[in-house]
DNA sequence: TGTACATCAGTGAACGCGCGTTCACTGATGTAC
DNA sequence: TGTACATCAGTGAACGCGCGTTCACTGATGTAC
């Protein structure tokens, strides 16, 4: 922070905040060509400083990948679990609720996404890249044993294996029909509705 | 074919086979380093010729991706298709039999999936891409549509919806847990009868 | 409050490397007669 | 069946380029006294 602060805009010498400038640059990158579609001398080009600055940072491309990929857990994270708003008003609307948000999130913040899941980056690539993405699977399992709870004692499926059926939907969506990835397919409806209208199938399946 | 047909070896100043060898090779590479992580010097190498041969046979990198991505889909559709088996013997069996061939694809074709699904191709890049991958989920659709005929009339959901959560749950489990992707997360069970499992709740919610 | 000094976070020049791509060429194949 | 010739599918040398990485350096910041 300090004096490099306003818009991201160089003020001299230093950066002042180089780490986030390289972060943004990457996300941007991702945006524009894909997870692999650029280097870590487009990044240091993209936030405006010389080739060899970014060593000051991460060790190499890898290791800014990682770190995106990281944060976009942690983001991830939150955002499921403001959604989820714990089970509030009901169980079944923050249900929805929560489903509206993994979808939001792999839109609009498709260049987390992309990195989360896409960029082949290993979960021990990066220190706490492993908890920050419990974290958010935490969020979905945490709603499916409230759902499960709802449930007569007799009748009660393992919320694990629920929750892996809801987020293996969730991301088959996401990553099959709601990214912009230029030339997928038409679909009947929004991927909102068809995630929404699966999730109700499955769930009356459950006995819900 | 030819001279030059037993287990691809050179035998002269032509190949022979670049092209089928130079598939060969990027399902090789793409299966070692991942879908990014290979070079149209490096398909060459790899299938022992000079750097410039490739050009007799393809534009540049991504048309030979595009490439491998089309015969992956027409690999999958016929499958897919004989997986089904026209119903048979019922259509839970074949239902069945159709969500195990989608995994196993994915896992023992892995470097075929990941050009299809992982690499960013578009389905434009290539002639005969789209109508290639079309023809693979229309045999989803298929099984669909006939499970929905089992239903009385009035309680049948649209089929196409129907396919589309199937290929989404499909691929969500195929794609978050049934690849070698390292360092994914361990489950409580495989990846055929976490699908087996989602299938037969989903199903039920149908009234199937 | 001022000064000296250590540390931090940049620069810019340099390097080796491999990639993409082109080119004139050449060996092998196929075919017309 | 043999020969001449066109075409095809390779070679290998060359090039320009950008990337990754290192290095001695230097400007800015923070802190001890």
């Amino acid at each position: 922070m300090g004096w490099s602060d306003h818009r991201g805009e160089r003020r001299g010498y230093h950066h002042g905040n180089l780490r986030e400038a390289l972060i943004r640059a990457a996300l941007d990158l991702i945006g524009q060509k894909g997870p692999a579609g650029f280097t870590f001398a487009d990044a240091a080009r993209a936030a405006g400083v010389s080739s060899a600055a970014p060593y000051r940072h991460y060790r190499d491309r890898d290791a800014l990948l990682g770190d995106v990929a990281k944060r976009g857990f942690e983001l991830f994270a939150e955002r499921l679990e403001r959604a989820w708003s714990e089970g509030g008003p009901d169980p079944m609307a923050a249900f929805e609720s929560l489903g509206r948000a993994y979808l939001a999130f792999a839109r609009d913040e498709a260049s987390y996404y992309s990195a989360m899941f896409e960029a082949g980056v290993s979960l021990d690539a990066e220190p706490g890249l492993r908890e920050a993405a419990d974290r958010a699977f935490a969020s979905l399992r945490r709603a499916a044993e409230s759902v499960v709870a709802q449930l007569p004692a007799g009748r009660r499926p393992p919320a694990l294996m629920m929750s892996l059926h809801i987020w293996a939907m969730a991301h088959g969506i996401a990553s099959l029909f709601a990214r912009a990835d230029a030339g997928r397919r038409p679909l009947p409806m929004t991927p909102e509705e068809l995630l929404e209208a699966g999730l109700l199938v499955y769930l009356r399946g459950l006995g819900v």
